[in-house]
RNA sequence: CGGGGUGUAGCGCAGUCCGGUUAGCGCACCUGGUUUGGGACCAGGGGGUCGAAGGUUCGAAUCCUUUCACCCCGACCA
């Protein structure tokens, strides 16, 4: 499969197609019969939990608590913030009727025509405003205050073109919604959500990512202010991986959520909502797999360390797998997740290509000649390199071993990330430069109207204005107006 | 919704232009044996309303009409 893959990726006119076989290949997932979505199967399933546990982890130490509301939204709710309306309206699902009967002209089923909602229900596209139609009974005093919730959920926008965890109709992901007393609080949380989300995705991701502040343009609908962390895929196009917005007062406005303030004054409650979702999965696999397949950071691997032993007959695998045992419970104890895969009904060339195709990080092989000579073989999937190491104490070499391919894996898309990010100075300059592909820094007079010829002139999309980035000032590329520092440009997903 | 493409076994495809034995190949699957340090080999076996409907014909996977589905490139978007 392996050179099938390679093939695959020589033959592939685009890299999405490389992609989506990649997906299938490695067992993650797999289109779904309905337009647009997408079964996980239980490896990729398995990579997303990892995920989701460390990052609740993250959010239970800043104090959020996990809670759960409905999947369907009144339309009526959905309508009261008009930016965040007209935002998601063109992508929602809409449930109209609750029963279904036989069809009187013979065959099938029908939709009942007779039982038709008063009100139509929405399927979530995203939960502020159920959530901000709760928190309204919530919320009476700054006493009540902050309520800082987080919900794992599915969500469904009706996008036109979907793509396996890049851009799926339905789509796993937990979204944060705090509510503040004061607008510092609010922003402060803001903050601090895109931090944690950035460094989860340089700490257990391996993907080094820009934060920064979106344009007007690309704002989140019914936000005062988002921020976002923006990661480049190998290609050299940008994925959005995770955002926090400032919501202000817009939601608490539009849904009458007040609370009185310490002077006895009635207030509007401050709102910010942050995510992430499955597309993280879609980042993963884009930002280090090779032409053997995924390349999985030792911190969400699933699997670990595999152990493949190589016999003849039962007798001999017996005597391997009495060599092996003790290591695989010095593993475990090390907190290291390992498989030891002693199946018969697949040949060792087999099982190496297939958790090579999987991303397992660690192989180890042992066979009679290492029984002998006391080793046993260590491949990492990195750098694919082999070598040898004792049998003793390997269980130690394997935990450093790890840490270093997690290192490694995160420098090389940090390295990756460097030399496909430019500096332009004209626009002309722009136009070449975006043709290859990654990060272009360029200065922006900071209006819509220029970002959007940008776009209509190049594909390119302003991806962020960086918190971290150079703070020179210039002259836009385009109208030479006054610009206030340089600003991110890509190609995205 | 525009432009292109594809529907034939679980998957990937050939056959379609130019109608003609029982629709074929690779992978996968099942049985038996030999194998096992990089995706094993040999032998045997099972599996198809050729996307659907209608038409032309002695005869249709192949020609005609209609229709459906999916994929890719745009517009939209996390």
């Amino acid at each position: 499969m392996a050179t099938e893959l390679k093939e695959l990726t020589k033959r592939a006119d685009n890299y999405s197609q490389w992609y989506n076989d990649l997906v299938v290949k490695a067992d993650l997932a797999e289109q779904s019969p309905v337009r647009g979505c997408m079964v996980i199967k239980p490896y990729g399933y398995a990579i997303w939990e990892k995920m989701q546990r460390e990052l609740d982890r993250m959010f239970k130490e800043t104090g959020v608590q996990n809670a759960y509301f409905p999947l369907l939204i009144p339309k009526s709710f959905l309508c009261r913030e008009a930016e965040h309306v007209e935002g998601f309206a063109k992508e929602c699902a809409v449930v109209t009727h609750y029963r279904l009967k036989n069809d009187p002209n013979g065959s099938g089923v029908i939709v009942d025509p007779e039982a038709r909602l008063e009100e139509e229900l929405i399927v979530r596209p995203t939960s502020e405003t159920i959530i901000w139609g709760t928190y309204r009974n919530w919320i009476h005093s700054y006493r009540d205050l902050p309520i800082l919730c987080n919900q794992w959920a599915n969500v469904m926008r009706w996008e036109m073109r979907t793509r396996m965890f890049l851009r799926t109709s339905e789509f796993l992901w937990q979204e944060g919604h705090c509510a503040h007393a004061t607008a510092e609080e609010s922003e402060a949380r803001t903050v601090q959500m895109i931090n944690l989300y950035a460094d989860f995705a340089e700490k257990y991701m391996a993907m080094p990512v820009i934060k920064g502040v979106k344009s007007a343009n690309e704002r989140f609908a019914g936000a005062v202010n988002t921020y976002t962390i923006e990661a480049m895929m190998q290609d050299g196009k940008a994925l959005q991986s995770g955002t926090s917005h400032n919501l202000g007062q817009n939601f608490a406005k539009a849904f009458d959520v007040t609370f009185v303030n310490k002077d006895n004054q009635p207030e509007y409650v401050w709102a910010n909502s942050w995510g992430v979702s499955t597309r993280l999965m879609g980042a993963l696999i884009m930002s280090h797999s090779d032409d053997n397949g995924l390349v999985l950071p030792p911190h969400l691997a699933p699997i670990q360390v595999v152990i493949v032993p190589i016999y003849k007959n039962a007798e001999q695998l017996k005597q391997i797998s009495s060599h092996i045992e003790p290591i695989v419970i010095k593993l475990k104890e090390l907190g290291i997740s390992v498989k030891y895969d002693d199946a018969d009904n697949r040949r060792p060339g087999f099982k190496f290509a297939d958790y090579e195709l999987k991303g397992v990080p660690v192989r180890l092989v042992v066979g009679a000649r290492d029984i002998e000579k006391g080793t046993v073989e260590i491949m990492r999937r990195d750098t694919l390199e082999k070598s040898e190491a004792p049998l003793e104490g390997i269980a130690g070499h394997v935990k450093s071993l790890l840490e270093e391919i997690q290192a490694n894996i995160y420098q090389k898309a940090l390295k990756h990330r460097e030399e496909m990010t430019r500096t332009v100075e004209t626009y002309d300059e722009f136009k070449q430069e975006i043709e290859k592909g990654g990060f272009i820094l360029a200065h922006w007079d900071g209006t819509t109207e220029t970002e959007l010829k940008i776009k209509e002139d190049t594909k390119a999309t302003l991806r962020c204005i960086p918190l971290d980035g150079d703070t020179t000032p210039g002259k836009c590329m385009v109208t030479g107006r006054p610009s206030r520092q340089r600003v991110i440009f890509a190609r995205n997903y």
